[in-house]
DNA sequence: ATGGTCGTTGCACGA
């Protein structure tokens, strides 16, 4: 089964691209975030035709996640299902594709250290957490995916001298990764490229993407169960080039 | 050293 996760940044504007993307890569389960659109705006014809289901929530503007699948998709929650209060964007959607369980969140970004939003996205990251415990045992085969806007470690950082004080780095915010791990889940990618400098989000401005410039902050958590069963991880860099291309590249894994 | 660009919408703001 090979899974990938994107953040098209407007799936109204990034539409044939994806479709593209789709046949060129052929991923059986797709997770996409920022789609921009409510949700009787979304083109689920257009991923029928290439043979997917889909599922989406969005709230049209901002935000916005979907997941397509032509390994199966049931099972469908939109939103946090621990109980808690509901988020009030539309930054989480979760699915069972091909056995399984699978979310595609998008993370507050968090703007700065001294905004409430930062405090949104702990407490975002925190209910995440309760919400994965609440629907999984961390011996099922569970899949948490999507753009998480925190690097992992300053390997995930182009140059951490740039990053200090700012969101995306912070201790408390990469304490909430290290706490989702704590609970049964593994970083696909870095399981599988324990040194590489690879990126997933390079700024459109300024040449960032040419240069290098970028952050690692698209992830691909899996429980052990899944993680055993992952072989190939990769950073869809080509699909950052080109005409119009969203600031994120894909993330795709392959699982036996 | 600073600011670079996109996407939304509507002539600003979020990322």
């Amino acid at each position: 089964m090979r899974l990938a996760t994107w953040n098209v940044n407007s799936l109204k504007a990034r539409l044939g691209r994806v479709e593209e993307w789709l046949a060129d890569v052929q991923p059986d389960v797709l997770c996409m975030q920022e789609t921009k659109l409510a949700d009787d705006a979304f083109p689920a014809l257009s991923f029928a035709a290439l043979g997917y289901e889909s599922a989406h929530y969005g709230q049209g503007q901002w935000n916005g996640v979907a997941i397509v699948s032509r390994v199966g998709l049931t099972d469908v929650v939109v939103n946090f299902a621990d109980g808690g209060d509901p988020d009030p964007d539309a930054r989480i959607i979760t699915a069972v594709c091909g056995g399984v369980r699978v979310s595609s969140v998008y993370v507050p970004n968090g703007r700065s250290l001294d905004d409430d939003h930062y405090q949104y996205k702990l407490r975002w990251l925190k209910q995440l957490r309760r919400h994965v415990a609440a629907l999984n045992e961390p011996t099922d085969q569970v899949v948490v995916t999507g753009d998480f806007n925190v690097a992992p470690a300053d390997i995930d950082v182009y140059d951490p001298s740039k990053f200090v004080g700012a969101t995306h780095v912070s201790p408390a915010e990469r304490a909430e990764l290290s706490a989702l791990c704590d609970w049964g889940m593994v970083d696909l990618f870095r399981r599988h490229h324990a040194d590489a400098k690879l990126y997933s989000w390079w700024d459109y401005r300024a040449g960032d993407f040419h240069q290098g410039r970028g952050l690692r902050i698209d992830l691909v958590f899996g429980t052990t169960s899944v993680a055993e069963r992952c072989e190939f991880a990769i950073v869809d860099r080509n699909a950052r080039k080109g005409q119009s291309p969203s600031d994120h590249a894909p993330v795709i894994v392959d699982l036996t």
